[in-house]
DNA sequence: CTGAAAGCGCTTACAG
DNA sequence: CTGAAAGCGCTTACAG
């Protein structure tokens, strides 16, 4: 490989300055043809390329945005980026995910470095450990918004669904086809993240909307995450108690539950009815279908992005909090398929 | 937001040279106490952080490595970005990823702006709809490896498995389990990327190697994609042929599949067999669970970086190819509970 | 152990 | 429409 080609040995060899050439390159300034033709054939011969390093430092911006997200092999993580990356390509921005494994330390690390590192010229954080108060002591000054369920207290952009309003909707479901023992799966044994108390502030809430009597031999825990989390859960009802619905606060929660109730031979959904959320790609393809709370991932990318360059070309904007709109999508593991 | 400071904001409180601020902050040089103590202070009182540009500029370096996948909301290809982010880190490097959606022509874009644009140390290249001599011409000088399952002539880096012999192996299983009318799933309907010939390639030769006719009716195609690609070859299949075993190239083909013949009411694995390949955790709790081929996704990984670092130090290494070990982990799905 | 100065590769007011 | 020159914010040979 021979050495990188700069601006100026383009300029050197068309003969013109290195103004001339960074206006071709750019395409700003109306070039005189004869000119423009000399450049580019000397960009051609010797394979330049800008170097964005020294753009950037010269320009102050770099048009990369980075979403950072705990866990990028979660599908609602991966679901996500690939809209945000998509829409972001529409208002011509590149987005890089940056994914901190869901440590808390590597968290505020990510989070630390971004902000502050003038790589990004915005950033999107999707669902954190981070309390916004943490969160306001890292944060560096690229601007920033917060996706997920998270409240943060009106102190930056932020952008979630409703997540007591929804999970009531679940429970209002689950009662409108008959059940009675909803069981709650997604509680870890640890202090409950923000998520999670508010899906389980809505079934506690949706119970009393449909009159149904609280009973926590319904609501498990487990220390274990995800899917397992929801095998785990499921076990620990069956070995105890009575009950006819299962309210998860993943989709993976939910597999993982179907897959403990599969394997002991309980019916989906005629001995138990089945409601996951974030309608992922998989809820369309277990066995049975599963019904899940959808939110509305391209509003969610779009308002979020709109939010993101917004505060980019204004950082004084006061914080707003948008609501995602969301819909239960219903299928077979709750209805069965006599719809 | 007060303007961010510099090295020379800094130098100038502390009173002491840009360079001794240099010093301290990438601790080089044993400096004396007294104008560390100094220099600590003034970062602390005015906040300083490095400008990454500036830095990377004068460097020539970033830190920075990129993973190009086609489709992050693929659960293997997210499943090995995580892979991969954790052993990078491990080697003190940041891994982004950039997801060019699947679509040739954004491929091309994104391997041509990362390989020309110094933003990136190296690069790995999941696979790519791009053939090798596609690859040669667009390149730049950044290093990279490719990842994945095509041939690449020896012009790069390249890790991936067999795939020829995984599915031969999978053919072999399906046989001695019975099966003797063995459907192959992943054939699309255009001309056939590298990666699904060497799966069919295998399947072929699996056939013969066991004694068992080809028949072309067992090999459906489809344009669809993933999942829908699995339930609309399977659906084809279902109306026209008989079979007691699907090979899908993938997991989430097997899902699809899977979802199909749960419509028709026929059961996994007693009517039929059913092995996909990735491994994903999904692969785990399908119901049934999915017997599958499973790359050893973290040697994947620790050579593809080790690969990487390699290049980076010397470019001028003869390219080199290394196979991925893989097993085949056998679940419910072919040879049922009664293990 | 520390300072004054050059330079990484761009872009863009300032002149013409 | 084009050129000569300064400067974005760092790091590091060169002196001391």
């Amino acid at each position: 490989m021979s050495k990188r080609q700069t601006l100026l040995d383009i300029a050197n060899r068309a003969g013109v300055s290195p103004r001339t050439v960074s206006n071709v390159v750019n395409g700003y300034v109306p070039v005189s043809d004869k000119l423009r033709k000399r450049v580019e054939q000397a960009v051609e011969d010797l394979g330049y390329r800008p170097n964005f390093m020294a753009r950037s430092l010269r320009n102050g911006r770099t048009g990369l945005m980075a979403l950072v997200v705990p866990e990028i092999d979660v599908p609602y993580f991966a679901e996500l980026s690939r809209t945000i990356i998509e829409e972001a390509d529409a208002l011509g921005y590149r987005v890089m995910i940056d994914q901190t494994a869901g440590q808390m330390v590597r968290e505020r690390a990510h989070i630390a470095n971004a902000t502050q590192s003038t790589l990004f010229d915005g950033i999107i954080f999707s669902p954190l450990a981070l309390s916004p108060s943490d969160l306001a002591d890292i944060a560096g000054s690229t601007p920033f918004v917060v996706l997920g369920e998270h409240s943060h207290g009106g102190l930056f952009d932020h952008v979630a669904l409703d997540n007591v309003q929804a999970a009531a909707d679940v429970i209002a479901h689950l009662h409108s086809i008959g059940r009675t023992r909803i069981a709650a799966i997604g509680q870890g044994v640890g202090p409950s993240d923000g998520t999670k108390q508010l899906r389980y502030d809505g079934y506690v809430r949706g119970l009393e909307q449909v009159g149904l009597p609280f009973d926590p031999g319904l609501v498990p825990q487990s220390s274990r995450r995800h899917r397992e989390l929801g095998f785990d859960a499921t076990m620990q009802l069956l070995d105890r108690t009575d009950f006819d619905a299962l309210f998860c606060f993943s989709d993976l929660i939910a597999i993982g539950a179907m897959r403990a109730l599969a394997s002991r031979g309980i019916r989906v959904p005629e001995d138990v009815a089945v409601v996951g959320w974030d309608d992922i790609a998989e809820a369309e393809f277990s066995n049975p279908p599963l019904t899940s709370v959808a939110p509305d991932k391209s509003v969610l990318a779009k308002t979020t992005l709109g939010y993101l360059i917004d505060r980019m070309s204004d950082p004084a904007i006061a914080p707003r909090d948008f609501v995602v709109p969301h819909t239960l999508q219903i299928r077979e593991s709750s209805v069965g398929v006599a719809l």
